[in-house]
DNA sequence: CAGTCATACCTATAACCAATAGGTAAAAAT
DNA sequence: ATTTTTACCTATTGGTTATAGGTATGACTG
């Protein structure tokens, strides 16, 4: 009894990391406790959420991959490309419809 | 190219027909129309999305389903059960906090 | 200095579910 | 007569989250 996709989560991963990444170049490890930060605990969003989507938007040219050393760490640092920043807006946007869709929905109960 | 999982669209349609159902009972067809009104146009789930959530929610006792005869025309009327009812109640509470989740960590953004 | 914890990366697989693209049948409208 | 609307249905695809692992190194702790 896995319990995966969860309902209101798809999109959820990939907007959070592209909104982050607009902002500041971050690493995977580092995104994992920003979203939890950022979202006040709302989400916590294991590794192996994180670094899959990492891939597949660096895949889709919508972020730019650096490794290197820090403090004898090895990091690969994430960040937005110029295509990256046209999905985040998309992504915003489409939020911005979908709430206002369910909310409207919602509300329409007692009319 | 098929567009299948867009973004924030998981747990829409069960919760959208729930919600309705809870109101009053519905059949497919109504409720595929229903949706496009209540939502005013932020949604228009074909019947291939609508039938098949009715069959799952069924299946998992959370709708009962009457066959009935009206107008010459054979139609599955649905009514939400009180587990329907109750796994509404989350749905709604589980929207809520992921809404509050999203919105906080987009407001975080400039902050 | 051995062991644990935290950092930092990774992948394979499962499970789920929305969307598409069909198909059937009968009544109503043109 | 033909098309449109009503009303039901299912098979398949596709994308994506979640889980559950695994590897390696540095830092802390007893």
């Amino acid at each position: 009894m896995k319990k995966t996709n969860p309902p209101f989560m798809s999109g959820v991963p990939e907007l959070l990391i592209l909104r982050l990444l607009c902002r500041k170049e971050m690493y995977g490890y580092e995104l994992v406790r920003a979203i939890r930060v950022v979202s006040k605990d709302a989400f916590d969003l294991a590794e192996g959420v994180v670094y899959p989507v990492l891939h597949a938007l660096e895949k889709k040219q919508f972020l730019k991959a650096k490794r290197r050393v820090i403090e004898g760490r090895n990091r690969v640092y994430y960040t937005a490309t110029v295509k990256g920043r046209q999905r985040m807006t998309e992504l915003t946007d489409e939020w911005t419809r979908i709430k206002g869709g369910i909310d409207t929905a919602l509300g329409e109960q007692h009319g």
